[in-house]
DNA sequence: ATATTTAAGTGGGATATAGTGGGATTTCAT
DNA sequence: ATGAAATCCCACTATATCCCACTTAAATAT
């Protein structure tokens, strides 16, 4: 299971390190998609199988579904770990979820996800002044 | 079951020893989360999985679902037991529930939580004074 | 009660490794 | 063919981890 929050570098060739305590669960090859919330998800391809045979069930004449499986899977990339069991962060994700030299990962159960590090930290405080 | 107050040391470098009466129970790997009232969690890894099923049953489309997942697991980590019965805290939430050199850990049932010694001092009166 | 032993809690040095940066080579697109 | 970007490779640094040792508290024996 993948949990726990760190603090990484994504560095001008857009290189990120998965936190080492994810490396094995996620394997030499993962999927980087868009997530909800402005943040980026990456996918264990198992996991990814998983996600997409849930969208393929729903049915493709509602209007909801086809485009949250375009926004899904019209910007996923599959992406190799390197030696140094780092990640490149497409272009296209990155600016969209607005990320910077300093980024937050995140694990969620079966995913982990990429965050701005201030956009995490504020999501955070709403959490916790809601749980109130 | 997990009883009792004890005030422990936060050394620097994050190290907390668990009350020996806890450790058997306890076991060798642990999970220490973000806990509700500005304190810290630990669970056994088996309170722990009954923790995540039930997060992992609501569906993560709905927005509410969705935050609370991330909140508890984005903080969580597994820790290690070390040879003198010591756990590393992480520190994002050493500095969320304000935590020092001293350290109060109680046992509550299940889990145990430890508490900045002032705020568990001023919980306790405040408990008390509400009882009335 | 006092001495002796055992264990809990704590501190700190040495080593291993996670995370990062950057040069050199290769691949790809124009 | 040329420029840009990706990949490979190596190296450095900060921090986590391992290991050992000290101190104080508790338990046992005399």
């Amino acid at each position: 299971m993948l949990i726990g929050e760190y603090t990484h570098t994504l560095d001008d060739k857009n290189r990120m390190s998965l936190p080492v305590k994810f490396r094995k669960e996620m394997g030499k090859s993962i999927v980087v998609a868009p997530g909800l919330d402005n943040c980026l998800s990456i996918f264990t391809i198992k996991e990814w199988q998983k996600v997409s045979e849930k969208l393929s069930d729903s049915s493709m004449l509602a209007s909801d579904n086809r485009s949250f499986s375009r926004f899904m899977f019209g910007q996923a990339t599959t992406v190799d770990v390197d030696a140094n069991g780092r990640i490149l962060i497409p272009e296209n994700l990155k600016s969209r979820s607005n990320l910077t030299n300093k980024v937050v990962v995140i694990g969620v159960q079966n995913r982990a996800e990429i965050w701005n590090e201030k956009a995490w930290n504020d999501y955070k405080k709403l959490v916790e002044t809601q749980a109130d």
